[in-house]
DNA sequence: CGTTGCATGTAAGGTGTTACATGATTAC
DNA sequence: GTAATCATGTAACACCTTACATGCAACG
């Protein structure tokens, strides 16, 4: 058998907060923890994982009759803590991951138009600061309960990630405009491609 | 016949700086730039993107006879340079993606032994800091070229988020510290499977 | 009474990885 | 002479997403 993949962990995880929980309200509440620093997955992977996780004893799950409709509750088996407890402590840690759309299209700015690129970079700003406070006012819902102890932590780092994402984003505007004021005095050697 | 994948485009863009490349090179010279921003595909996948590209007729490639053996080197076509163009301002930009495995495991602390967590910080931190280093490096390399006004202001973004990387980690270092007091003062309640 | 949200899936298909294969060359 | 690097691939396969399907309940 092979090893899990690692958001089959993530998953697992999600339940070990000692929670009952359903698929959809697992996919509701990764957006907003995992969702912060790694990502969230999809409901239909949140589902095919949580079978997987059943079928290898790691996750139980019982048919709930809900206040308005039935439901599939998931849980942590003892032997499903037993595993990701060793997968926590003896798996490699896996390396970041950043794949940074807008900065792949500002790498490529001399196919573009200077001002398109100001935009983007203003879109993307306003949503760093909505991540911001969005983990900011997490980290306040989070942080007197002592089992939530650890994701408050990382709820905490969300706040600052979105922040210094916001602050850098200021920092490459003000790049850009000194970069415009060059290109503006040498005319005669344009990049390649700026037609 | 479908969009081409986001690789296919950043593959493209690699050849839009005017050099003709092998993929070997190509793959090299990711690492350093795409790799800082966005991920680095593997040697297989740049081959069969070349491929692509060439079968759509965004590139061109010749064999030819190297120093010291055969290459085959890619160059972008001029339909190349237009659908990359187009590409670029008419396609809508991709969200940042993080997957950040180093804060995956601090939320699920709970499940670990906290010197653990201090020491896999600590090693995050070096790498960290080495990739500010390699960007800071890169950034002088290029600052002095016009024609790599671009890549240059990426690499400065990059140079930034790697140094808050680290700060951010040391942050959390103080955090986690703070954290194991609390949890030193009230013995009777600890979280959920730290035994 | 139609649309939205809840809740759970299935199917198809592309993306991207690892592992493997090859052969020639440089370095120790 | 044998290990590592250059350089280019192929094959298999896992991962994950989008699109679609369903059926009920609440909301206006």
């Amino acid at each position: 058998m092979n090893p899990l993949p690692i958001t089959s962990w993530a998953v697992l995880g999600l339940l070990s907060f000692g929670r009952e929980l359903s698929g959809y309200d697992l996919k509701k509440w990764a957006d907003q923890s995992l969702g912060f620093f790694y990502w969230s997955p999809s409901y239909s992977q949140i589902y095919s994982e949580l079978r997987r996780l059943e079928s290898v004893g790691y996750a139980a799950s019982e048919e709930v009759a809900g206040d308005i409709r039935a439901k599939r509750l998931y849980r942590i088996t003892p032997v499903g803590e037993d595993a990701l407890r060793a997968w926590a402590r003896e798996t490699p840690v896996e390396p970041v991951v950043l794949k940074h759309g807008p900065m792949l299209r500002l790498w490529l700015g001399h196919l573009q138009d200077p001002e398109r690129l100001r935009e983007m970079l203003l879109a993307q700003r306003e949503l760093a600061e909505k991540r911001r406070v969005e983990a900011e006012t997490d980290v306040a819902a989070a942080e007197s309960t002592p089992e939530w102890a650890f994701p408050t932590l990382t709820l905490r780092w969300a706040a600052r990630y979105y922040a210094a994402e916001r602050d850098r984003i200021d920092a490459m505007l003000a790049d850009l405009a000194d970069l415009a004021c060059d290109l503006g005095d040498a005319d005669a050697d344009r990049p390649p491609f700026s037609r």
